[in-house]
DNA sequence: GCATGAATTGTTAGCGCTCACAATGACGTC
DNA sequence: GACGTCATTGTGAGCGCTAACAATTCATGC
């Protein structure tokens, strides 16, 4: 650094430093092929000394390209959403973009059009849109944006561009895993009624239940959090010898409160009633006790949502369908069987 | 939307439409006061019509900003971090900015150093880094950079302006809390020797411990996960009746394992060990037993980090200090006394 | 009726970069 | 030795916007 002036150096300041055209640098920093060593040299040693960076929007004016993407996202504290916005990130700077993020309190159609309308002032190339309440499914499919958008958790009906972890098949999973373990029913404590991934596993789980031709019995309502679980699970440990031996419940969190209200009505779990999950936070390995629960791959969703959202940007045709469905796994632990190993011990 | 071009429109364009000068749509746009009723309503009528956008990079390249800040974090899926986060960008979007945010696996000089060049291309004007790690504060005083940078959780330390929850306060009440509970010692679990807030905390432990006369016990170390927890949980197991009464763990995932390893040892909270956390994570209320932890106003951190940077930006003389300390809050729960309220019901 | 100033609108010149194309020079070929 | 070819470098024209200034219009007072 010799010295330091008001306005930061522009690349005609090091064309001139440097004894070249601008032209000459900026083939330099573009690692044009035909340079020669000694002048591609001569740019970056004034480049060095002068501390010089390319202006950003000078050049995103030039190429039409900002090589920024935009993401709306609620929520952003929960596990889920904070890890696919984690993989979304890491996904799209593998590919050279920068990641510009709104996180929302609330998903509605006036913040999420809001949200859009901040992107595209911020001139990102696309969003992805974590949306998994309904009414957001619909403003997205409704809201003209100059850019294209992919959205994740919205579930594959709506007419958008659409990356899901298979929530059915998770709840069947869950739900088949306790009847075949010999429960005769399951209980299911649901999520949200406007949210596309409760509803996915409530009919899961009937959709399990109608296979084992079983009638459902009551469905229950929580809001995704612990205390919202703490009071199903007070209501269901009043169903204790009435018929409940298993319960399926939509999410982690609420299945922290389940096992906590049982266990204070002296309920135990699993020998009592079963219980499971789905998320497989990182905490759930060591509820007391450890959860069964369903295990999403967010790694994967980034991706994919990043590559869909990209092939959408290029103009090229979509490498895999433009609605990406993404299995999810069982992971069996103590909640629903009592012998398993402990944690941090792997099996076999 | 009467037609749809491959171009998008510019403002030249909605000028001829409307009749105008390019210039009086800016005006319409930037507000400017001084603009006939009558020609704003067929400017924005023109602009409704096509559909038009103003063109971001043009705009930043003419003003010379981009109202865009960056944030570099790690391990964002951590409550922690992913509240600061959520912060962070409530507080930047609430003063018009828009956040690009880096998100790193593991924060090094090498990492945090490319983070920073990234969102430097990307045209950001200042960058709040969230770096707990000793490593990373060290990297930041020294790496040079074309905008401000603000830390967060470095500690208040390094010669970087930073913003950050004394660590020190939070276990001094933890561990006091214990203490004035009639426990004759408290253990302590700490974070990774490299986290200015480990580090922070343990030395608050210490402090209070040496205000009360008392030798420090052995320190256990983990590294936040509750697998690690759980594996002190168990070696801590075996001091019971040698002493062991009390434990200050470092965050609450750890605590939880304890928590976890303690019961299975057949060891009873908080009636033969009591346990205290730190983070007030959601999950903490909903433990076997409700865990009494230290909250972190995360909130305010945001917003206090946003105003710091912005000042620092805008080149004013920062409002407050260039070092922002925030206090934290203890909250007691049946974990450290046998006798406290049901979760969710509000104490009278 | 015309000067005076304020309100409103238009004109021009960049912001700092990339792209397309032109120019230069070195080299080999017939 | 003229010519074509390729590698290398330079030139000019925007990209779409805002800022500064110039020009025009309009209301008002005497």
């Amino acid at each position: 650094m010799t010295h330091s002036q008001l306005r930061p150096p522009t690349m005609a300041d090091v064309a001139r430093q440097a004894g070249v055209s601008h032209q000459t640098v900026s083939r330099v920093l573009g690692d044009h092929p035909n340079v020669r060593d000694e002048t591609r040299a001569k740019v970056l040693r004034a480049i060095e000394e002068m501390g010089y960076r390319r202006n950003f929007s000078a050049r995103a004016l030039a190429t039409r390209r900002t090589r920024t993407l935009g993401v709306v996202a609620s929520n952003t504290t929960l596990y889920g959403p904070a890890s696919t916005l984690f993989a979304l990130e890491e996904a799209a700077r593998a590919e050279g973009y920068l990641v510009s993020t709104v996180s929302l309190r609330r998903l509605t159609v006036k913040t999420l059009s809001e949200a859009l309308d901040r992107l595209s002032e911020g001139g990102v190339e696309g969003v992805v849109a974590i949306a998994p309440q309904r009414s957001a499914v619909e403003a997205l499919a409704e809201l003209r944006h100059p850019f294209p958008v992919v959205a994740v958790g919205t579930g594959s009906g709506a007419g958008v561009p659409s990356v899901n972890v298979d929530q059915n098949l998770g709840a069947r999973l869950a739900t088949g895993h306790l009847l075949a373990a010999g429960h005769r029913r399951v209980w299911h404590l649901a999520g949200p009624e406007d949210w596309q991934e409760a509803v996915d596993r409530v009919e899961g789980w009937r959709a399990a239940l109608a296979e084992a031709d079983v009638e459902p019995p009551m469905l229950l309502r929580g809001d995704w959090s612990p205390l919202s679980g703490y009071r199903a699970g007070q209501e269901l440990a009043g169903w204790v010898g009435r018929g409940l031996t298993a319960v399926f419940v939509a999410n982690d969190q609420m299945a922290l409160g389940v096992l906590r209200a049982l266990r204070e009505a002296g309920v135990r779990t699993p020998q009592d009633v079963a219980v499971a999950g789905f998320d497989d936070i990182p905490e759930s390995e060591f509820f007391a006790p450890p959860l069964t629960t369903v295990r999403q791959d967010f790694a994967t969703v980034g991706k994919r949502s990043i590559a869909l959202l990209l092939d959408l940007i290029e103009g090229r045709t979509p490498s895999g369908a433009s609605q990406v469905s993404i299995e999810p796994q069982l992971v069996v632990r103590a909640s629903t069987f009592p012998y398993l190993p402990q944690p941090g011990v792997a099996p076999g």
